[in-house]
DNA sequence: TGAGAGGGAA
DNA sequence: CTAGATCCCTCTCA
């Protein structure tokens, strides 16, 4: 019986169209994000897409094919086609179904209970070349090639359970203090404490290797010292630049007592191996010239690591996955705020470091006030007449840069200082010629890659401080990690429609506040240009996360009886 | 020994 | 795709 009122429309084609105006929307998308990827997400009905893989993470953060197929009875409007709920639990109980394990003597199997699934193993061309013959209702593989064979046997459609154990590495023991150095007590919080016994699995075998996903500011290092301490072993730790290296040196500083002199950072200017070592990733890829050998490959077998953390694994290049394949013995623990990548290599993720373990939804830290409650307002600004006709006759990269720097957005962004009192905000662009413009008109301060570190930290600091009230940034903001935290920020234009760097900038503003706890997040479009379509598809993460865009014309924004500020924060 | 500039890489 | 930022290496200068 059909039942209009509910939210959702499951197709033959396992795309789901979800109602935005329903009551049931918000405890929907909950469930639906954590088996399904968002598509597309215009006003008032979004796409989402069942894919093997988004079947799979869920899978192995225990979600059961019956729990999925009777939120959709619940929630659907039509009855769900039946080819749907077939490859649900099609490829719910592929995971799992295939597994790798070891024997105590080393020898690597492929093992199942479907000896229709061995048998295509056996027979897959993708897989042969590393079978080695068979034991009884084994499949015995190249031991030294595990990486690889979970990549063969993920591209056939078997994401196999690797329970092959790991090496112990060298043991570093060290306690969590209870007082930060600061004085202030820490504990764990409750999500972070989840994450580390999810990874760890009391050192089972079903843990040591998988993501943890949690956003911005949920304090992903925190919880990579929590793993370090229950595993106990030295400890190689990957991140994406130098003043990152910094950052997990003074975390694990303030919150262990583990000593500074068993800290290593392994970069361009320092080269110290200790029990923990940080490097980034950059020197790990690192070659002398074009396709040669990686100079610093040598690290990895430096010490007899127990653990490699990889921070920020949306990021991780492609060459770091090759090596990792080499690295299956090891346990790995992957930190990110998505597992979006916008190359598409997430099956590489998922099985040379590990599925997803655990995830925190944004929504849920805010409702708890561990961040701010952020408003998202896109303004879509008009271009004059002169500029559309430049537009109209340029080529697609032209008219994406010409949208961007949109003089216009000049007046948009007077408007929104005005609507905040000019207090601590951020304006955070792409080109550096229109931020320079911005920053004469305005009379703000502007750092881009090429400001002096100095120069930086002393306009850093007048910004936490108070003294200078707007910043203009670059894409500096996208990396550097000791930005000071804004309650506005106005992002004037973007990386092609990238979703991790929307949702990098969101995370600017995202540290609670005092008071309301209300943050606002303001996205510059030009109206029906490219520049509008790249904009939804940056916005698609955070969609997901159950933010929801204003969507507002200029003149609408202008025309905003008292404060525009009031109005967002009612819609 | 360290800072700073320039080149190359991805 | 671009433009931009970062990082590493090497060289030079104090």
């Amino acid at each position: 019986m059909p039942d209009i009122n509910k939210p959702l429309i499951v197709q033959s084609d396992k795309t789901m169209l979800l109602e935005v105006d329903n009551e049931f929307f918000e405890e929907c998308r909950m469930v639906l994000s954590r088996f399904a990827e968002l598509e597309k997400s215009p006003e008032y009905l979004h796409t989402y897409r069942i894919t093997p893989l988004s079947l799979w993470n869920a899978a192995s953060s225990k979600m059961t094919s019956d729990e999925i197929i009777n939120f959709l009875n619940d929630y659907s409007k039509y009855p769900v086609p039946k080819n749907v709920a077939a490859e649900i639990k099609e490829q719910i109980s592929r995971y799992g179904k295939v597994k790798l394990v070891r024997d105590d003597d080393g020898t690597l199997y492929i093992e199942s209970e479907e000896q229709s699934f061995l048998n295509e193993i056996a027979n897959h061309r993708t897989v042969q070349p590393f079978i080695e013959g068979k034991i009884d209702d084994k499949i015995v593989v190249m031991k030294n090639y595990r990486g690889h064979i979970k990549q063969a046997l993920i591209r056939i459609g078997f994401p196999v359970e690797d329970l092959a154990g790991y090496d112990e590495g060298a043991k570093y023991a060290f306690n969590l203090r209870s007082q930060t150095q600061s004085g202030r007590e820490f504990i764990l919080r409750d999500y972070q404490k989840k994450s580390v016994e999810v990874f760890h699995s009391n050192g089972t075998n079903e843990g040591g290797s998988g993501v943890i996903v949690l956003p911005c500011g949920a304090g992903k290092t925190i919880v990579g010292v929590g793993v370090m301490q229950l595993i106990g072993a030295q400890t190689l730790i990957l991140v994406t630049n130098t003043l990152s290296i910094r950052q997990w040196t003074n975390e694990i500083l303030d919150k262990t007592d583990i000593s500074p002199e068993d800290i290593g950072e392994y970069s361009g200017v320092t080269k110290e191996i200790k029990p923990i070592t940080i490097a980034t990733y950059n020197i790990i890829t690192h070659r002398k010239k074009k396709g040669g050998e990686f100079t610093h490959f040598n690290i990895f077998s430096a010490n007899n690591w127990g653990l490699v953390i990889y921070d920020e694994v949306h990021l991780l290049p492609a060459p770091v996955f090759r090596m990792t394949s080499e690295l299956q013995a090891k346990r790995r623990l992957g930190l990110t705020a998505t597992l979006v990548r916008e190359d598409g290599l997430e099956e590489d993720v998922f099985s040379l470091i590990g599925p997803k373990k655990y995830d925190v939804p944004w929504k849920d830290l805010e409702k708890k006030s561990w961040i701010a409650n952020a408003k998202c307002v896109e303004i879509r600004c008009e271009m004059d007449e002169e500029l559309r006709t430049k537009y109209s006759v340029s080529d697609d990269r032209e008219k994406y840069r010409l949208a961007s720097e949109n003089p216009e957005k000049l007046r948009v962004i007077q408007r929104i200082m005005e609507e905040h009192g000019k207090q601590n905000i951020l304006v955070i662009g792409q080109y550096i010629a229109q931020l320079e413009k911005i920053s004469e008109y305005f009379k703000i301060p502007l750092i881009t890659g090429k400001t002096p570190l100095q120069e930086r930290e002393r306009l850093y600091s007048g910004f936490r401080n108070g003294e200078i009230p707007c910043l203009a940034v670059s894409r500096v903001a996208n990396f550097s990690i000791d930005l000071p935290d804004a309650s506005v920020a106005i992002q004037v234009s973007g990386t092609f429609g990238s979703r991790q760097e929307e949702a990098q900038r969101l995370g600017r503003v995202l540290r609670p506040k005092e008071g309301e706890n209300i943050a606002f997040f303001y996205s510059l479009v030009s109206r029906d240009t490219t520049e509008e379509r790249f904009g939804q598809n940056r916005q698609l993460f955070l969609t997901e996360q159950g933010y929801e865009y204003q969507i507002y014309t200029y003149d609408q924004f202008e025309k905003m009886d008292g404060s525009a500020k009031e109005t967002i924060l009612q819609g």
